[in-house]
DNA sequence: CGCTATTTTGAGCCGCGTCAATACGGGTGG
DNA sequence: CCACCCGTATTGACGCGGCTCAAAATAGCG
């Protein structure tokens, strides 16, 4: 999946600049339910950014806050360094996903992004997209919609769960937000290390190993390296006990 | 601190009724750097609620989004029951902090908000507070502003830190919140229970029971029943490791 | 002054983190 | 095409923090 996602976001990259309205991401992402010349307004502020390549950072940790980010394509993790320098994972990001939204107040971003695998990455200053807001309702409306949405998410991290609780739920949504996105929910390559996983899910890399063993000799799923295969949907939907 | 909070506000509950212009917790709240005739647009869609009574509940999971509230005096707690019947505290609020963010999209209240002790509780009807948002830039921003700092506050939510030092953190934060509206950060009375404190810190309360004594034992705090005097400040800022 | 809810204290156990060693895989150069 | 290397992933052994279960103490309330 790496190499195909990002080749397509190439082959199409000189289109991307100027197409808020032409975009396969319209449904999910800001300019959804927007009037045409709305959108007009929208996509004269849209810079796209891209192709940037496995490593790179989209911004970083201190940074000035200046604009959103929507993924394009491809896939990023947003983090923060702690004092004691561990790095924590606070998120994975997908195509029409929204980053960068915990900076506003502060001014200085309160952590970095980086992109785990080659993608496209459309920008908007956030001056001139709260300028267009005040002129169009149903952008505002959305905005909010997405940032709250985002609080959610947030929200709902329970840990305290089992390791296998959150295990499942992770994998499960990881596979829903691919399946609202025309692909596969069950069959999927993850763009992340277990490192990454085990950050962000507060575990121990070698606790993610052994949990998804555990998974894979239940019969549950089908998993090696990065690649996986869902195999039993209701049993891994047992596990999670939250709202996903 | 409980009966005077709440005897404040029921003395002055008719004068709140028409004045966020007047209203001590201007700076704290969303009127923040406002002008005058913004200012009253706003008022008049804010209407006044209370005084709510402990066990109150301001909204209830399910519920219809309709509006966002501010705490005007008081404390709040928001919670979630899991759909094993289990309760589980998202977050304790006090006067000019922003309840119900979280509703946004769905429609539906993701959580409920119970009165922990006598409250007056501003409402703000979005659509009418999100119509004036485009009226006015400033109230927009400022309306960003808070929904970004409450994601802030979700995600730095970093659990697999010690207990001691999530401990640690609460009590730190919560005498900080306190010393932004003029009272003593080192001595207060909380207004939630041990199992609140509990559910909220993601740990048991036999465990929070035994970190108070251990405090205690230490000299770091002087904590009976739900009186605490903080006699070690230094030291509690140490164990905290994350940003606040 | 008893009754009940909350908090504290104690004993025991288990999940998961830590440390350490091994296996795997992908890239590189001969 | 194979040998080598290094980063990532897996597996194993062990210890401890914090949960669980259970009981005692304390506070709030009629």
């Amino acid at each position: 999946m790496d190499r195909t996602t990002s080749a397509q976001a190439l082959a199409i990259g000189g289109a991307l600049r100027k197409a808020c309205s032409a975009c396969s991401l319209r449904e999910l992402c800001l300019p959804r339910a927007l009037e045409d010349n709305a959108l007009l307004e929208l996509e004269q502020v849209v810079e796209t950014l891209g192709p940037l390549h496995r490593g790179d950072h989209l911004f970083r940790q201190g940074d000035e806050f200046q604009a959103l980010y929507v993924v394009r394509s491809g896939y990023l993790k947003a983090y923060v360094v702690s004092a004691s320098g561990e790095e924590h994972v606070l998120g994975f990001f997908m195509s029409g996903e929204l980053l960068g939204l915990d900076s506003i107040p502060s001014e200085r971003k309160r952590c970095s992004a980086r992109v785990l695998d080659t993608s496209m990455v459309c920008r908007l200053p956030f001056e001139e997209l709260s300028a267009i807001c005040t002129q169009v309702p149903a952008l505002q409306r959305q905005l909010l919609r997405l940032i709250s949405r985002e609080l959610m998410r947030a929200g709902a991290h329970s840990v305290h769960d089992t390791v296998d609780s959150r295990m499942a739920t992770f994998l499960l949504d990881w596979g829903e937000r691919l399946g609202k996105r025309g692909f596969s929910p069950r069959h999927f390559i993850l763009p992340m290390s277990r490192q990454d996983i085990a950050s962000h899910l507060q575990m121990s890399p070698e606790t993610v190993s052994r949990c998804v063993t555990r998974f894979n000799e239940n019969g549950w799923i089908d998993m090696t390296r990065r690649e996986l295969k869902i195999t039993d949907m209701s049993a891994l939907a047992e596990l999670r006990t939250n709202t996903g």
